[in-house]
DNA sequence: GTTACCCATAGACATGGTCTATATCTCCTG
DNA sequence: CAGGAGATATAGACCATGTCTATGGGTAAC
């Protein structure tokens, strides 16, 4: 009586009595048929019942054998399912992609690579959630997402930052401001024009202030807003000059429905970080993501 | 890309997940931590996804690895069900023995043997298929019965024969006939009586046929019936004297109201055997019933 | 009678599962 | 901050056991 079977006893159980044959359960598991029929011995023995009548044609279930069957049967179907279903997780044919990040980033940088990786594997199903940096790092370090699109710098040990693309903020003004589109213009006289920033909590606002500061000025905007589309728009109707991430505007740059504002100083690029759980294994889905990105 | 693990690794697997612990996993199977370390890290690559995520309190699943679970779990259930029940079946606490032979043996052979066993094991169903000789032979072939309980002698090459009891058959008369209450008579003089017998297809009436044939006689019988009921009730009520088992009108040879018929010849006793296929396998219940008949 | 197809058995062999020993990491505690 | 407790990972040795080949026996069909 020592109950707890090698389980894959089981699998050349269900071969047998589904083919009514060892011989061909031995072809359908490449086992030979001493080996199935060993195998088959060895469950009849751990459970001192017969599970087959042998007979010239095959084997038969006993009454005890079809008991045994109907859960054998159902168990290796679902094992048979599991293992399809891990291929086709494998494979990107199923699953799903969990991405964090800011609304901007999602529209202007992560929307593209998101159709792509969308036609290539449309079994994935995509889940997008918007939060501020520190609620996507905590949305990661919780296992709700996958990975984390932000901008840079990230310090964190638990997190490993996989810089990919660079962005160049800039400020930009619409018709309103035409005389400034072939000047250059120092800091100082920047200043004379309002200023139109992201609101307060943002790393672009901190970056652009921190600089202003380094070169002995104070940036303080006229108006503040929530949103990238709002600085584009309230450029655009020249309520002054916006400081936005020049990718974000280059359909307006092309159109000339704005257009840059060069400064006497180099601005830092920013730059934009796939984030993900250091030490932990990433999913297919956002390993072929990730990979899609760089 | 090998898919066809070793089931065996989903046992782990399971346990692992279940308890969150790969160490307590293997506690549970009786393994060591690193086995098991190593069968997860096999399933892992043989699917090329990561099951769980590592962490100084144990292990918790990634998404795939949920995924994975979800069918494992009712698989590695079910099969713990089997055992279970197949644990059963063996303790007879379940499963179900069928008998095939006819309604008086049933009644008057069988009954006793049943009760007991019914009392040792209550879980076992059983089913009673009454038949002729050669139909629960058939039954027999057929599998529709585990054993049978018929007169003998039967040869069958494909049956095996366990003669379990002895019958006596004997001649018994009513009231009505009580004048040879203390004869022994000759076949001559029983020949005198109307003589009541088992219709001619059963072994009993071909058996008895066949003996007076050899002493030079001829048996008619002036009633045939069908059932060894009206064998003993037409005898009771001094239409003839019946030809019957002794053991079968044993209540009735007590309470006087039949008496046996003796004659100058012995009478061939009649033996009752235990049907079973040769070479095939006994349910547990089978054996067991066997057993207690003997 | 003979062929062909089953399953059972025996015994040799080698794969691979399991072990021990050890490393590494994280968390918690004094 | 050092150190212990407890988690998993890794390396390498060993031997159990699953698998094979070879063979036997039985039955059905031609």
């Amino acid at each position: 009586m020592s109950m707890g079977n090698n389980y894959e006893l089981y699998k050349v159980f269900y071969w047998a009595a589904k083919t009514g044959s060892l011989t061909q359960a031995a072809k359908a598991l490449y086992l030979t048929q001493p080996s199935v029929s060993h195998a088959i011995k060895q469950l009849e023995e751990s459970f001192g019942v017969s599970l087959f009548y042998r007979n010239s044609k095959g084997v038969e279930l006993t009454q005890e054998g079809m008991v045994l069957y109907s859960y054998i049967e159902q168990s290796q179907i679902l094992i048979t399912l599991a293992e399809e279903k891990m291929a086709a997780l494998k494979n990107l044919d199923s699953g799903e992609l969990r991405i964090g990040g800011s609304d901007s980033l999602f529209k202007h940088y992560v929307l593209p690579y998101l159709e792509q990786f969308h036609k290539l594997h449309p079994g994935v199903k995509l889940h997008l959630n918007h939060g501020t940096t520190p609620e996507v790092i905590t949305f990661l370090k919780e296992g709700r997402i996958d990975l984390g699109v932000v901008r840079m710098p990230i310090v964190d040990p638990q997190l490993q930052v996989t810089e990919s693309f660079q962005l160049q903020d800039c400020f930009v003004a619409g018709a309103r401001y035409a005389e400034l589109k072939n000047e250059v213009l120092t800091l100082d006289a920047l200043l004379q024009y309002p200023i139109i920033l992201f609101s307060r909590n943002s790393r672009a606002r901190m970056t652009i202030t921190e600089l202003f500061h380094n070169y002995g000025y104070s940036i303080k905007p006229e108006i503040e807003v929530g949103s990238v589309d709002l600085l584009i728009e309230f450029a655009r109707r020249g309520l002054g000059i916006s400081y936005v991430t020049r990718e974000f505007v280059s359909k307006e740059l092309e159109e000339g429905s704005l257009f840059e504002v060069s400064l006497d100083i180099p601005l830092p690029p920013s730059h934009v970080g796939l984030l993900t759980m250091r030490n932990m294994p990433l999913s297919s889905a956002a390993k072929t993501f990730i990979g899609l990105v760089k």
